[in-house]
DNA sequence: TTTCGGCGACTTTTT
DNA sequence: GTCGCCGAAA
């Protein structure tokens, strides 16, 4: 099969480049995962490329898998000597193989954000410093920020008393991940850039070993993750980077587009390819997503299009409640399914996951299987964190962290008290160390010995079998048999033994194991059977799409979020967040929001997002409640002429929506206005207008 | 030491 | 409405 086949003219531009770097803009559902993998098939194949001298960074382990998955099904070649993978992951490979340059011990350890969190409350607790003032989530994020920026504790500039303890919490906790030879994610970005920068001789070799370096989802780069890519890349290397500015959601936590437009200068891009063939969705789902975009300002400029014009228009639906609004959905899905539509093609979108609650409710009640994303990963399950820290202890002593979560669990009458004790003994050396010399006859004692026996029953064994044996002389599993939900916690545990004889074959069974736990926390809870309703963020739905689409809580307030609008550029991230949302349909799309919602606890009023308005209206079609008659006022709760929740009009505050009402029809109203804020108004004067 | 109850927070999330 | 954390009682 020919690699070029089937692509349109734009796609085989980029697909067969001459060997300079390029910027491909790929618009939503314009092939772009097709073009990257054709691209490197075809530089393999047709311009005699080694996969030795190709560099492929993804943003998550399944789009390097998917990638690497699809190559290989293109061309016969054996692709190992490729490197394909995440930007942590690929750090870690370099590291790894250069951890003496990197002063890293050979088995350093990767610790995950709640790894990351929990030494920053020891630090802080060890340094004494008030952890109200200075909250260990803001601490460790300001430590991720600092390293990002690529700022080293003795970089900072201290001029306040403020700054000074900023710097000295982030100077701790570098010098404890010194100690337990642990690095957290930004640090395995950061040392990888300071290995390059700093050592000619490894940058020299690299640069001249990449010829070519591609990079997906490049809107969602950081800085440091860009400086890494500039290291990387020699004189001789052609960096293909695809992006789309458009469907940047991840600026809150540190993605830069900026890296778009300083790609094009800093690897001298001469044109910039875009890819605006849409290939997924029919024309009225296009043409209200590029309505909707055009709002947002400094963009690269795109506009998608497609042969398959027209299609069905959107609809809206405004539900008096979020319960209602849910009913609606319900209903519609039962609908579709009747028609023949799979519900594993349905999706149904939400801002925030507080929101899937009420669905999940209706969902369920219809007894409609639905699919919910975003629970907790296996890795991140606690069993399997407890179970990793008694392998990691075994392994390296000095991981204070580890030492921490297990000294007590399962409960072995170590208290706070005694592990403070320790704490205090240790001084500048690992809490192991201090726990050895604890009296051999007290609880701690016991502890030391159990973990010294797992060790000598662990060594030269099989990863699978210490595993095995983690579980077991720790009492975890018995601990869990115990409880009473504790089956599925079992269960996790097997599976962990299962997983762990995968990396039996390594060099390092452990260290990979732990590296592969840290750097891949592994799916997200899958739910109930196969053909379901899908259930996630607008956020997990990004490179995923569907034939039917339902966004809900199309709400000031909350999509719009509110939050957002105190961010410089919060309002627009939203409006990429609806463009992206809009932009996974194939045929149909719904939109519905409702005038109250159940929220925190309490009823909220609001009106509908202004990103309802900003699609052209003759693309939406307004449609009723089926039973829209029979309703009953659900939060009514005196005769007044307006009813709480309902949508006016005034001359000249404009759109707002009802809060409260008092006396009857010469009494007052309370209005939450779009633009004015909230007023109380006399019914007599305010000439209200329902809309 | 463990357990239970009250209190506050509460967008989005990969590695 | 629900989760997680902290402090007080068993």
């Amino acid at each position: 099969m020919d690699i070029l086949s089937g692509l349109n003219a734009r796609q085989i531009e980029a697909v067969t480049l001459p060997h300079r770097s390029a910027l491909i803009l790929a618009g939503a559902g314009s092939g772009k995962t097709r073009v990257l993998t054709s691209r490197i098939a075809y530089l393999i194949q047709k311009e005699g490329i080694s996969p030795h001298a190709i560099l492929a960074v993804t943003f998550t382990n399944k789009a390097a898998r998917e990638m690497n998955a699809r190559i290989s099904a293109m061309i016969p070649v054996n692709l190992r000597g490729m490197w394909i993978g995440t930007f942590h992951g690929l750090c870690n490979r370099l590291l790894r193989a250069h951890h003496r340059d990197a002063s890293l011990p050979e088995t350093f350890q990767i610790m995950d954000s709640a790894d990351q969190l929990s030494m920053v409350k020891r630090v802080i607790k060890a340094l004494n410093v008030n952890d109200e003032k200075y909250p260990p989530k803001q601490m460790q994020h300001f430590i991720n920020a600092q390293k990002e920026e690529g700022i080293r504790p003795h970089e900072i500039s201290v001029f306040d008393s403020v700054t000074r303890t900023q710097f000295e919490i982030y100077s701790a906790y570098e010098e404890q991940c010194n100690r337990e030879g642990a690095v957290d994610f930004a640090e395995l970005l950061l040392r990888a850039y300071e290995l390059l920068s700093r050592n000619e001789i490894l940058r020299r070799h690299y640069q001249g070993r990449f010829a070519h370096i591609l990079i997906d989802e490049f809107q969602d780069t950081n800085r440091l993750q860009y400086k890494w890519i500039r290291m990387l890349a020699g004189e001789g290397t052609a960096v293909f980077a695809v992006g789309d500015d458009d469907q940047s959601i991840y600026a809150f936590r540190g993605a830069d587009t900026g890296n778009m437009r300083s790609f094009e200068r800093d690897f001298h891009v001469e044109e910039v390819i875009k890819l605006e063939q849409n290939y997924r969705s029919h024309g009225n789902i296009l043409d209200a997503a590029n309505a909707l975009i055009r709002h947002n300002s400094g963009r690269l400029g795109k506009n998608l299009w497609t042969s398959d014009a027209g299609g069905e228009k959107l609809r809206y639906y405004q539900a008096p409640t979020d319960q209602l609004e849910a009913d609606y959905i319900v209903e519609e899905i039962r609908a579709l399914h009747a028609e023949g539509v799979e519900l594993s093609g349905i999706a149904l979108l939400y801002r925030s996951n507080a929101q899937s609650r009420v669905l999940e409710h209706a969902l369920f009640s219809s007894s409609l299987p639905y699919r919910v994303y975003g629970g907790l990963r296996f890795f991140e399950r606690l069993e399997v964190k407890h179970a990793l820290a008694y392998l990691r202890l075994i392994h390296s002593p000095d991981d204070d962290g580890a030492l921490l979560r297990i000294i007590n669990f399962p409960a072995r009458g170590i208290g706070a008290r005694t592990v403070e004790s320790i704490q205090f003994s240790a001084g500048d050396r690992s809490l192991w160390a201090a726990a050895c010399d604890m009296k051999p006859s007290s609880k701690v004692g016991e502890f030391v010995r159990l973990i010294q026996s797992m060790r000598e029953a662990c060594s030269g064994a099989s990863l699978a079998f210490m595993v095995e044996t983690a579980i077991e002389m720790s009492g975890l599993k018995a601990h869990y048999r115990l409880e009473k939900d504790g089956e599925d916690r079992i269960e996790n545990l097997e599976e962990l033994v299962n997983a762990a004889a995968a990396f039996d074959q390594e060099e390092n069974p452990l260290v990979e194991f732990l590296s592969h736990a840290a750097l891949e926390a592994g799916e997200r809870q899958s739910g109930e059977g196969s053909d379901a309703v899908q259930l996630m963020t607008v956020h997990s739905a990004k490179g995923l799409e569907f034939h039917t689409v339902f966004i809900s809580g199309l709400e000031e307030g909350l999509f719009p979020h509110g939050n957002s609008m105190n961010e410089a550029k919060g309002l627009e991230e939203e409006r990429r967040l609806m463009y992206v949302a809009i932009t996974r349909a194939r045929r149909k799309l719904y939109l519905t929001s409702a005038q109250s919602r159940m929220l925190h606890g309490q009823v909220n009023y609001n009106i509908p997002s202004r990103f309802l308005s900003e699609i052209p209206e003759e693309l939406i079609q307004h449609v009723g409640a089926p039973l829209e008659a029979e309703q009953k006022p659900v939060h009514a709760e005196r005769k007044t002429p307006w009813k709480i929740g309902a949508n006016v009009f005034h001359a000249k505050f404009g759109e707002g929506v009802i809060l409260a009402c008092e006396g009857g029809e010469t009494g007052q109203v309370q209005i939450r206005f779009r633009r004015a804020g909230v007023k109380w108004l006399a019914l007599e004067y305010a000439n209200l207008i329902a809309i």
